[in-house]
DNA sequence: GACCTGCTGCGGATTG
């Protein structure tokens, strides 16, 4: 009875919502009531939350009902959306206020469960109320957190954490921003009266293993509190057969395949090497005519940019559903133009909503029945959770398009198809022990108490990215925060003591503001606000670069609004409402992640497969007709696009001879127009890797030829600008990197690049 | 000559 170990109301509000629970929740539930921390995963839509959540929510009903529940918060959840936290509340608000009623009908007397949101949407006035109230289960986001861990007064707030949850934890595991959050729940750890248990969720991790390490981090040194709650390998639930214990944490692993309703969308004309007018125009056409014929349609786009231009177009041919049919949502937009956003798409009286990444993570919306993606999403797993945002019920086949505006896109939409289909996901890679990071928090964990440098040490290496960080560096960057920084205008930037006769380590005057006002893993970029006249709204931001191009004037769109600039001042943009003109469509500048390696390897999977489909003749029809059959089948796509891959690739090969896969790579050369030499090597290994090793070859050829010149990579190959009294044989660029001396050589390209120049 | 130039998040404490 996976129901019984709750209490008999909580039991019965269950059953009555949801009737019979879900394989991961059945499975969770005695896991996480053991006490142990746990990493659970399951596909979207399988009930995560509340196999999470409830638990938590018994163990606070059944305080409240002994009276024995204080205003304490006990439950810490942390996504890495705001969009997200906000969701999670209103969906725990609601069961909180069923089972409220139900205990109210039978004659129970108990204090409300209270679940509240901090993140830097939370005006001023919330975040000092719910110091002085603190709520049972406090939302937050990393950044948030570490504020929350930093300040004096929130600091107070989080000693009685029982419970941490890490929702989509695969988002944050394989990057800096990850780094952070696991400090900060070590500091987290070192605050609080016991142990918090934590809890991990996402649909999407692989490999598992290194998740739940990421998790509950380094604990073999030193485990301090709470150890008998521990479950070890043998006691773990004999019932359970998926569920394997590792220790210290228990897995749950339901997989991650959903069966899922999928195509690829080609526009009427050809496809090219980059999206014409013609081939936009009819995307905005099918895309409006599928919002006609679905209730809610989320529509993911990779920019900001391009979210506002397709809400654009979309309005456009959508006027008659209404004024309120098509939002835009990214994180350039101010607060109130998401919230209504986030609450047209939930009550259902948006039709579409226009998104980037902002609400592609664990947002549950009930009537979203079909998702569209706009290109390629670059990620196996960033495909796989943007589609999950549709049936987001159980049992749905959530239905997902994806819309190819270009050839590469076209064959990278194909591959993603294909990589759903036989489960491959994106493998995660914890980045090893980033020092700016540990330098933020360094200084953030001295600044609220003195640390003796081997504790502060010991906390650090319990992080599962700090693990195996050596001590001599720890003590750089002590060094370095301790001694500040040599400028022109003498040292600055000094924010540690380090008493070195005692080794202790504390905060200097100023430490913690410097923490609180310039923590996180997210590049900052500089921006102004957008003011809307007269009522002195902010709109949203834009970056500098597009408001000091701008002039007055101008017409520009702002979450799916036109506005005329009316001045450019420093860090502002005055703007006024301009009434539907025809608007310019801002940029903001941004980091480019590159195609994963899973995917980059399906890319060039498929490659091989059509060319040997194709190779007895390649204008044969019959093998021109298994090709076309053997795409449509497995990558989902109509006969058109099927047509147009197979054309790519076949034409490709005929220029080249060969087909560039992962095992055969191609270099070409050409002179254009203006006498330069062109060395382009066909790499399908993605812009990660691509980017790298053009910047080693270039220094490579740099140091050969004496001069400086140009490189540039993609995900699916790299170009090295030459002049043409620059000869050497082609062959011989395959020999310019070795294994053994390419990280050398890539240092020294990076050392030379602009940022530590 | 078209196309466009990835995302995520983000002060507290005190004073006037």
């Amino acid at each position: 009875m996976p129901l019984s170990g709750f209490h008999p109301l909580i039991a019965e509000w269950f059953q009555a919502s949801f009737g019979e629970p879900t394989d991961v929740q059945v499975q969770a539930w005695p896991a996480i009531q053991s006490g142990a921390d746990a990493l659970i995963a399951a596909p979207t839509g399988s009930g995560k939350t509340l196999a999470a959540f409830l638990s938590c929510i018994d163990q606070l009903f059944k305080q409240a009902l002994a009276r024995n529940l204080d205003d304490q918060t006990h439950v810490l959840y942390v996504s890495p959306l705001k969009a997200l936290s906000n969701d999670i509340q209103k969906n725990l608000q609601k069961p909180l206020a069923e089972i409220g009623m139900r205990a109210l009908q039978a004659g129970l007397m108990m204090p409300e469960l209270r679940v509240l949101v901090r993140t830097g949407d939370t005006p001023m006035t919330d975040r000092q109320q719910m110091l002085k109230r603190p709520p049972h289960v406090l939302v937050t986001t990393p950044e948030s957190l570490f504020i929350l861990l930093t300040a004096d007064k929130s600091r107070k707030l989080l000693r009685t954490v029982r419970t941490v949850i890490v929702d989509e934890i695969h988002a944050l595991a394989p990057n800096k921003r990850g780094s952070h959050v696991a400090l900060s729940l070590e500091r987290l750890e070192a605050l609080t009266f016991t142990k918090p248990q934590r809890i991990g969720l996402s649909a999407t991790q692989r490999p598992i293993e290194a998740v739940a390490r990421f998790l509950v981090g380094n604990r073999s040194a030193s485990f301090l509190k709470r150890e008998a709650s521990i479950i070890p390998d043998s006691q773990a639930d004999s019932h359970q057969p998926s569920a394997i214990s590792f220790s210290p944490c228990t897995i749950i692993n339901v997989g991650h395949r959903r069966r899922m309703d999928l195509a690829v969308e080609v526009p009427k004309d050809e496809l090219s090497a980059i999206a014409t007018n013609a081939i936009w125009s009819d995307l905005y056409d099918r895309v409006a005519e599928l919002v006609r014929e679905h209730r809610t349609t989320l529509v993911f786009v990779n920019t900001r940019r391009l979210a506002e231009r397709v809400s654009h177009y979309l309005e456009e041919r959508l006027l008659d559903l209404g004024s309120d049919a098509v939002a835009a949502h990214h994180g350039s937009l101010s607060r109130q133009i998401r919230l209504s956003a986030e609450e047209r798409l939930k009550s259902g009286k948006t039709r579409v909503v226009v998104a980037t990444a902002s609400l592609e993570l664990g947002i549950d919306v009930g009537t979203v029945d079909l998702v569209c993606q706009i290109g390629s999403p670059r990620a196996i797993v960033t495909c796989l959770q943007r589609i999950g945002r549709a049936g987001h019920w159980i049992k749905a086949i959530p239905k997902g398009r994806l819309f190819a505006t270009t050839r590469d896109e076209l064959l990278e939409c194909a591959a993603l198809i294909r990589a759903i289909k036989n489960g491959t996901l994106d493998r995660i890679e914890v980045p090893l022990a980033p020092l700016d990071i540990l330098a933020q928090q360094l200084v953030a964990a001295a600044a609220s108490q003195t640390w003796s440098e081997e504790d502060l040490f010991a906390l650090v290496r319990r992080a599962d990215p700090y693990r195996d960080l050596e001590r001599t560096t720890f003590d750089r960057i002590v060094r370095m925060l301790a001694e500040g920084i040599a400028t022109n205008r003498g040292r600055g930037l000094a924010y540690l003591y380090h008493d070195q006769i005692n080794h202790r380590i504390k905060g200097r005057r100023g430490a913690r503001l410097a923490a609180i006002t310039s923590g996180g893993a997210i590049p900052d970029t500089a921006t102004y606000a957008v003011v809307a006249e007269p009522e002195g709204t902010v709109v949203g931001t834009v970056d500098e670069d597009f408001a000091v191009e701008s002039l007055a004037g101008d017409i520009m769109l702002l979450g799916n609004t036109s506005w005329r600039i009316k001045g450019v001042e420093s860090g502002k943009v005055r703007v006024e409402d301009a009434h539907g003109a025809p608007p310019s469509i801002p940029f903001w500048l941004g980091e480019a992640p590159s195609r994963t390696a899973e995917l980059s390897a399906e890319v060039a999977g498929l490659r091989s497969e059509i060319e040997r489909l194709t190779s007895e003749d390649p204008s044969a029809e019959s093998c021109q007709l298994s090709a076309l059959s053997w795409l449509r089948q497995e990558c989902a796509l109509d006969a058109r696009g099927a047509q147009q891959v197979i054309e790519y690739v076949v034409s490709g090969n005929a220029v080249l001879g060969v087909v560039p896969t992962q095992d055969c790579v191609v270099a070409e050369r050409f002179f254009d127009e203006s006498g330069g030499m062109q060395l382009v090597l066909h790499t399908p290994f993605g812009g990660r890797i691509n980017k790298a090793w053009g910047l080693a070859l270039r220094k490579r050829f740099c140091v050969t030829f004496d001069f400086e010149l140009q490189a540039a990579a993609t995900d699916n190959g790299l170009v090295i600008s030459l002049g043409e009294k620059h000869s050497f044989p082609l062959e011989s660029v395959f020999s310019y990197l070795h294994s053994n001396s390419v990280r050398e050589t890539l240092i020294q390209a990076v050392l030379l690049a602009p940022m530590f120049a």
